[in-house]
DNA sequence: ACGTTTAGAGACCGATCGGTTGCAATGAGG
DNA sequence: CCTCATTGCAACCGATCGGTCTCTAAACGT
């Protein structure tokens, strides 16, 4: 599971990687588990098989843990998306979708929520954020959509696709609707498309 | 601010109906300063102006008061849409974002957010989430669009809207693009003015 | 006017939180 | 092998949480 974790005898720094990702590994899985308030420090630290005495040898507040925790979910996601390689929009579209809905991106909407009301969360997260949408998006414009398309286009239907899951994934909790979310999967796929064939212009 | 107050001599029922309305006020403006998880029974209290011992009074638990508070903004929602009455697709995507933006929207976000890990949150909120969108889908499908229009597709859209401006509200506390979100309304005004001349079908 | 019922106040409770501290174990360098 | 820095453990701390309990004040029924 924990990658990088060796065996036997260890070097200081294997295991102190060891242990570092192990702790965002259970940060990770707690925040997705039981909530981001939940979370307690104890509760992670008993996932991670680690004391909380060592937690703190390696992050300096709780704060310090789970903006670690939302980098590597986005190192995931950016991963996902680069294995994916050139596809079919479809094929992406569905991708996003199921991004939204994932486990560990159930993560990045706690983490947001919070930020609203929390400024030294907000103020640690922010850049995190900028650089995962840069990167995203710069993947995207790549592949399936030929240089002759705008790029503003492109990066603007694509951001509020992503928008739209991420909504649909929040409210799907208490308001699950799965006709209408096939129907509006197969319809943004409808719209991409034709922003990828050209015949839809910016105004 | 809090309807219903009446001064001097009271009868019980507008005693216990003032401090109710009191109280599930403060829960409102408590979460959407604080968040939910900082919102303490003691601060909402005491922003109220009432005692704990008065709260559980009149609500059983924590729980039952912020869904009270869920039930009060939704309310609130609907009396918004309904006082708009017949207006342009435009000013209802632009009213509509607005709502997701607004402060006390907030307070869904978070108790929304909180239910993914709350069954019992998510059990008293479903409900209400379930009456809240048939309310609303309701008023909109009246005026704007014609009867000669496949209700599923204005549903499909308008919720999709919805759930778009949702994603870019939550997202938007961390990372803002003002030319996007505005590019993003404008687009989505095109899309709906299509679907209410009927030049959008269903796939 | 008076006993009953309801609304409200505030001290109090056990549990849990994020974070600290002193100490034991482990690996590094000579 | 010995010394020293790093890693890890677990008891501990003050603060705060949701919720309870007891008591007073106000409205009600008669």
């Amino acid at each position: 599971m924990t990658a990088g974790v060796v065996t036997g005898r260890r070097t200081q720094a294997e295991r102190s990687a060891g242990t570092k990702a192990a702790l965002v590994d259970a940060t990770i899985e707690t925040i997705a588990d039981i909530g981001y308030h939940r979370a307690s420090l104890g509760e992670i630290c008993g996932r991670a098989g680690v004391s909380k005495g060592g937690l703190f040898r390696h992050f300096e507040s709780r704060l310090a843990l789970v903006v670690a925790a939302a980098e590597e979910v986005g190192r995931r996601h950016v991963e996902g998306f680069r294995s994916l390689g050139d596809a079919p929009v479809a094929d992406l579209l569905e991708f996003a979708r199921g991004r939204s809905r994932a486990r560990i991106n159930a993560v990045w909407f706690e983490l947001l929520v919070a930020a609203r009301t929390d400024s030294e969360l907000r103020e640690r997260l922010a850049p995190v954020a900028v650089r995962l949408y840069d990167t995203i998006e710069e993947l995207a414009l790549g592949p399936s959509f030929g240089p002759e398309l705008d790029p503003d286009l492109v990066r603007l239907v694509g951001t509020s696709m992503v928008h739209m899951f991420d909504g649909e994934a929040v409210i799907r909790v208490v308001l699950p609707r799965p006709e209408i979310e096939d129907a509006r999967l197969a319809g943004a796929g409808e719209l991409m498309a034709a922003v990828a064939r050209g015949a839809v212009s910016r105004g």
